[in-house]
DNA sequence: TCAAAAGTGTTAGTGATACACCCATGG
DNA sequence: CCATGGGTGTATCACTAACACTTTTGA
């Protein structure tokens, strides 16, 4: 902090959001189409600028969360990438941004008649071989919420916030084929999953769906950090499992 | 970003540094005695305001960097942490803050007649027991610092910018040591740095100093990540090496 | 009874820890 | 020649990837 009486100039503050979700096992982000310039047309992260200079960064996340994919704090995490500030980042004037990731579960297309009326589910395989192109430095940001989720699902009990309330081993595993980019063994994902303690926790019923044998359902766990970790492969096998 | 044509709430960006350093194999971090209220006479981490609205953020920390610790880029890590920003962190007014770290080879005191005049090296070990206060909310930066060294010194190269131009794998290990709070295997230690293909290279000179036998001397590799990682341990063994 | 999905057992390989041991130097 | 720190060899243990195998269901 400056301790002379000198008058630092004023930024304004936005907030980007990186909101995933799975939809047909699939890994997708939000993005809103831009209606006016500068990028008229284009496709950009939802965010907003803060409503008044009272309100907290984390507050107004979750205010342009709710406004631009109907979502509330329940069943949510809400996580800072960090702050994007270079000096002509929007051409319309010095525009700091806070960045952060959300995760949510499977979601229908956004309804009209909301602020998320022009918003769609874009697969993530379409931005990362460059069919979708993303205005402003929103494509670093958006790099930076797909390794910041993907590093994050080693470690931290995060994949079960993609599943609704209960789900079967199989469809965590999906969440982490689809954000990892990688097929898994699913026997020994099986086990892994369930020998971190507190991860997920058996809710005793089943679930049946076409042939095959039923599924346990399970239930999110207390504990928001697994142990052991489940580590992604460093860099091989692609699909092909047993 | 929004669409209509309201004027968002203007705020003040300020960047804090965490600068971490290493004297007589004691992690030390920079503080700043505040001369003015708010929190007159407590220590807060180095800072200060954008100096004018073309300022990059990431270019005012390499500028207070140089202000406050007499640092240039050369040999020099920045990274940053992310951004502080609720309403009530500064009682001045509304302020938000892009905090950095910053890592530095062993550093002699500050210097009079320069901005760091009355900046000092505290030990880390002194704020984690509570000895030392801070102001605002730099205790939660310095602590997401910390653990922010603590962890990417297991994948990166981060452990190289503590040490001078050439050090011995006893100084390197001596860094790990320090960042971590907790003793490690030399002779491990030894072979697990040297398998990490890149990490370090040996630089074909030894050094003597006292009794024993003169060690190698290596520099940093050119790899930024390092593989195999060098993983901490969970949570046991304190000091009592070898 | 067959295919498909869930769930179990087993093994070979990998890597980390712990520690015995040898090497080179200064006093 | 001995204390000290540098450097090497190696046994043990834990963990994991791979995959054979059993169980339970719908068609």
């Amino acid at each position: 902090m400056s301790d002379d009486d000198w008058i630092p100039p004023p930024v304004l503050v936005a907030v980007d959001l990186v909101i995933f979700t799975l939809r047909d096992s699939v890994l997708q982000v939000l993005l809103v189409e831009r209606g006016i310039e500068p990028f008229r047309g284009a496709w950009a992260l939802p965010g907003g600028f803060l409503a008044d200079d009272r309100e907290d960064v984390l507050a107004a996340a979750h205010r342009e969360l709710k406004e631009e994919a109907d979502l509330d704090a329940s069943r949510l995490h809400l996580e800072q990438l960090g702050a994007y500030g270079k000096p002509d980042r929007d051409p319309r004037g010095r525009v700091l941004s806070v960045a952060y990731l959300a995760i949510a579960p499977g979601l229908p297309e956004p309804r009209a008649g909301t602020d998320a009326a022009h918003a769609t589910w874009t697969p993530v395989p379409d931005i990362l071989d460059g069919r979708v192109r993303l205005a402003f430095d929103h494509h670093e940001i958006f790099g930076d919420g797909l390794e910041w989720a993907r590093s994050k699902l080693e470690r931290s009990a995060l994949a079960t916030a993609f599943c609704r309330e209960t789900f079967t081993i199989n469809e965590l595993q999906q969440v982490y084929e689809a954000v990892w980019g990688l097929g898994l063994d699913s026997r020994n994902f099986y086990r892994k999953v369930q020998a971190a303690e507190g991860f997920i926790v058996p809710v005793g019923a089943e679930r049946r769906e076409g042939r095959g044998r039923p599924a346990r359902l399970f239930k999110a766990g207390d504990r928001t950090t697994i142990n052991p970790p489940l580590v992604r492969p460093a860099a091989e096998a692609r699909e092909g499992k047993s």
